[in-house]
DNA sequence: CTGAAAGCGCTTACAG
DNA sequence: CTGAAAGCGCTTACAG
């Protein structure tokens, strides 16, 4: 046997024509029961793989749906992938996983090649070039071209798609009541992920919060060039006691700089971050956090997609808002509370 | 203009014919300047965008790499996705991410799917289940196909084909020697991912580098199912004074478990793990850990595999090993040491 | 320099 | 129940 096996090869092989092959793969009730069997058995035996490329073709649908993430180093997008990879199993659509590294031209790059590659629909979390540029064009060619897009997590307003996402701004409100009713009175908004959309509704929540009790206080520093000794230095001549930090990474930094400098976490200072990771969950203190839902989003985000592909869905877009809760953990306990815990 | 636009419809706007415009559009040193000229900027008008699958179809190439991953708990593997995603951006390939989450018929699927969407070639770190089974003929239906295979850090010998790793025992072995030169003589090794390939590697080093001097310590617990309670009976009742951990979730784990119950790290118990992540990195104290080079495997694993579709390669395998280091942090130092250096 | 024609490997409406 | 034929959208050897 030279070369690969196909149709046509197995139609010579048996002597009927690549029609009726064809159909007998598929099991057509057009064919009889005998060539269906002696088919499918040649076709076992030569380990026959119908080629997509040409059912594709002729189709013109590629069953694949193209997932964008901006960043891999928070493990909120892998979660977020976790649940897309099982959603997308369960529905029968190859996922074609694709990373932005937060810039606009990659993701223009990657949004190009999924449509060259005819993906049923993507799936985005924008990148913060992206987002701060507002630089959408590539994303409204998607929607001109009528396939569906749906936004998780980093969203915006500017494009007339799905969208997924969580109440950034009424759970960072939520935390800061917590840390009030805690008696914080220097509470720090620590903006770790600038030009996002998450932060800057991370940081409306805490003002509209704080506003009523006490003087706002923000620091932004992006969670790559973490400053353990600016931070400190903020800490101390604010007299901050308590941190609401926009995610995870910039949550632990800090809490490690501030423990170095003899700091108590929670005495001295309570923390509370976005997203749930390892990162928290395992340090000591372990880190209260608002769970994002990675594995809802990206679960969800595919569930719509489909749907839409398969025109199961009205045509107004649908903005779904995915239930959340903050996991207290010892980073905002003190330790007295603590011990009798574990 | 009613449905996608194509080379037909692009020919009868500008009355000249198909071929013409395909050869325009690949720059054809047989077309004139101006045809070509017409015909790019009719095109771009239309934002033409050729289709992948007749291309494909045509010339039997998918100019795209899979690469499966076991899970992604472990940042290891998302920096080895770092490394495949940048260099298979600089050699203009397609990137499959694919996730098997240690399931033997997951993976079996990917591969299967890969096939059948006629990728260049894969790159995999094999699953739990199918080293723990020894199950490969899936992978070898790929040798068979002449489709190029690189096996990276989880691998087997019992493939015919390219492999990427680090020296694990080897570097399990200097860990060791590490910790015997700092006078501990209770040395655990601590196996939170087994039945791989690289911890039964790494258990051979410690078995190695130990056996001369003191009695071997194993304790095998998978990092899902972490038992803290258990870890600090085993430590307390064996004495342990180090610890050798297979991976970066069991090692921290560990440490947050003994310093709960008192230890000092690491003056009572040194701890060094395998695999450098944010999770060790930013930890208090910070871990010690064997650099697992992540992004280089991922980055050669992608180099091979290029070289062997374009066959820049003789036939017979190539097992590169990449060099690595033990990074050392906080986790094996002591603290009054650790004053002088911050 | 341009174009007609064959072919990549499938699927399916149509004919028998 | 089986098969001939057209077509999915490209590329390219060949003819003019």
């Amino acid at each position: 046997m030279e070369g690969e096996i196909n149709l046509k090869k197995l139609a010579e092989l048996l002597n009927i024509s690549i029609s009726t092959v064809s159909k007998a793969l598929r099991n057509s009730p057009e064919i009889s029961k005998e060539t269906k069997q002696r088919v499918m058995e040649l076709a076992e035996f030569h380990n026959y793989i119908p080629n997509s490329f040409a059912q594709k073709l002729k189709s013109n649908k590629s069953q694949t749906i193209g997932i964008i993430i901006p960043e891999i180093s928070h493990q909120f997008f892998t979660h977020v992938l976790e649940g897309a990879v099982a959603e997308a199993r369960l529905r029968g659509y190859n996922l074609n996983i694709c990373i932005s590294n937060e810039s606009l031209l990659t993701e223009r790059n990657i949004v190009n090649n999924l449509m060259r590659n005819h993906v049923d629909g993507i799936a985005i979390s924008l990148s913060e070039e992206t987002y701060q540029r507002d630089e959408i064009s590539h994303l409204t060619a998607l929607l001109d071209r009528n396939i569906p897009l749906v936004l998780f997590d980093r969203i915006t307003s500017n494009l007339a798609c799905d969208t997924i996402s969580i109440n950034d701004s009424l759970n960072a409100e939520l935390a800061i009541y917590e840390l009030l009713k805690d008696q914080r009175k220097r509470i720090l908004y620590l903006s770790g992920i600038p030009n996002t959309s998450v932060d800057e509704k991370r940081k409306d929540g805490y003002f509209k919060a704080i506003r009523t009790k006490h003087r706002p206080l923000v620091l932004e520093m992006n969670y790559k060039e973490f400053d353990a000794h600016e931070i400190v230095k903020f800490i101390k001549s604010e007299k901050v006691d308590a941190i609401l930090a926009s995610d995870e990474l910039t949550a632990v930094q800090t809490i490690r700089a501030c423990k170095i400098e003899g700091f108590r976490i929670p005495d001295d200072l309570a923390v509370i971050g976005f997203s749930v990771g390892n990162l928290g969950k395992h340090y000591l203190p372990s880190l209260s956090a608002i769970d994002q839902k990675g594995a809802e989003q990206g679960e969800y985000a595919i569930k719509l997609l489909v749907d839409r592909i398969e025109n199961d869905l009205e045509a107004d877009p649908i903005n779904i808002e995915v239930d959340t809760n903050i996991i207290h953990r010892e980073s905002t306990l003190n330790y007295a509370a603590l011990k009798k815990i574990n």
